[in-house]
DNA sequence: TAAATGAATTATGAATTCATAATTCATGTC
DNA sequence: GACATGAATTATGAATTCATAATTCATTTA
């Protein structure tokens, strides 16, 4: 939900004047997303423009845009909070993104070339060698790899935008909880029926595979989730 | 335990001072999806805010917002242009949308209470009367409350924000497209199915209503385009 | 000691000012 | 007359300044 580096006019040189208020709303995404501001922390305004080195207009605009976004609430003339992320909110985010998976893959089944399947079958594959080889940073890598191919092949600007910005504010929870070896090897074939039903275009049992299969990742982040929970307060 | 501050005593009363970006992003939005600002058009800063009578920084605050909801496109150091939805856009957007609506029938047909459950038929039962009386405005107003209801009886954040944000997107496509007799006879057929499916909680059936229902709105909606192109191009 | 009051400080909201990029318009050249 | 060049104008990006609301902190009072 930003705009990257759009056209300017001077495409592709490094000419430009940057503007501001974009860097500084990806750098605070960035942050947020990354947790070097923890949710329900309090913004300091005058804090962020030292560390930035600039004044408060261009920083009070990308907080706007990280509000509009859903990652700052914006309280008037009390300053802003990072939207905090819990469990229960997991359970409301994620079957909003399982609904856009599916559709992804409805659509895919119909949109995709035969060169975007074969990517897909082949990003299967080395999915399964990462499993074998017990490389859990490259597993996540093919298997974001896999589901941004499968939304590309839908071919949808809405689509992409929008699964883009709510995968966005869930992200740590999908990458950073590990998930157990169990549950990996299950997500695994569930890859393999994803990356089958996508070669038969079979659109409603991909979108069904895909929806489940984000369902099924929110069950395993949850029971980690509730492990960690206890592990601590029966410390 | 902390005391009520005067601040909290005047909570939820009027009496805040507004802050003006957010007025300023209500008043565009509504004038983009008004069509007071055509699509296409460039904004000129200057011009609204004489307009407004307010200084740029609030307006420019206001602007980004817009952007970062996909109505305004901000060129670096050439202003903003009003994001056109064209009819291709609308062929991308409703099926995120279909997607969306269909989640929140499973969600419904799980959660709403008895209670939205009777809403939802006594509204439908007030959308038959409307198309009885051939009373358009009324039939578009309860078909959005109905919509409404069970966007709320889903009872999820995520999904009643990413909706109203892309629905707000082809806002005017929807309600002001005039629909032909048949269709508008067909989608109370569909609504009544729709209010049956909830009263037997069949997620599966009312989330598939749902979809099938946004989807076909997309396609009466596109013969009206299509015979308004024809009628404009062989005048 | 605890609560209440009010001044001082700090933070936010918004207007203004300054800097720079883009556009317009006039002039000159071919 | 068409085009190119450069000054003047205008618009945008960002810093600063001003106004007002919120918070802190010292003082008073019960």
């Amino acid at each position: 939900m930003q705009q990257m580096t759009k056209s300017n006019g001077v495409e592709g040189l490094g000419l430009v004047r940057p503007v501001l208020a974009v860097q500084l709303a990806n750098a605070l995404r960035e942050m947020i997303l990354e947790g070097d501001l923890p949710a329900g922390e309090k913004i300091k305004e005058k804090e962020l423009t030292t560390r930035f080195g600039v004044s408060r207009t261009p920083l009070r605009e990308a907080m706007k845009v990280l509000a509009a976004e859903g990652h700052l609430e914006l309280i008037p003339n009390r300053g802003a909070i990072v939207t905090k992320h819990s469990s229960e909110d997991l359970a409301d985010v994620f079957p909003v993104l399982a609904a856009l998976e599916r559709l992804a893959g409805e659509l895919a089944a119909e949109r995709a070339t035969d060169e975007q399947i074969a990517h897909v079958i082949s990003l299967t594959v080395a999915l399964e060698e990462t499993v074998e080889a017990d490389n859990r940073p490259e597993y996540f890598k093919i298997n974001q790899a896999i589901h941004n191919a499968i939304l590309t092949a839908a071919g949808s600007e809405t689509l992409m935008r929008n699964h883009a910005a709510i995968a966005g504010r869930v992200h740590r929870a999908r990458y950073q909880a590990n998930l157990a070896r169990t549950r990996w090897e299950t997500a695994l074939k569930e890859h393999e029926m994803i990356a089958l039903a996508l070669k038969d275009r079979d659109g409603a049992r991909l979108g069904a595979l895909l929806n489940d299969h984000m369902m099924a990742k929110l069950s395993s982040i949850q029971i980690v989730l509730e492990e960690e929970k206890h592990s601590h307060t029966t410390k």
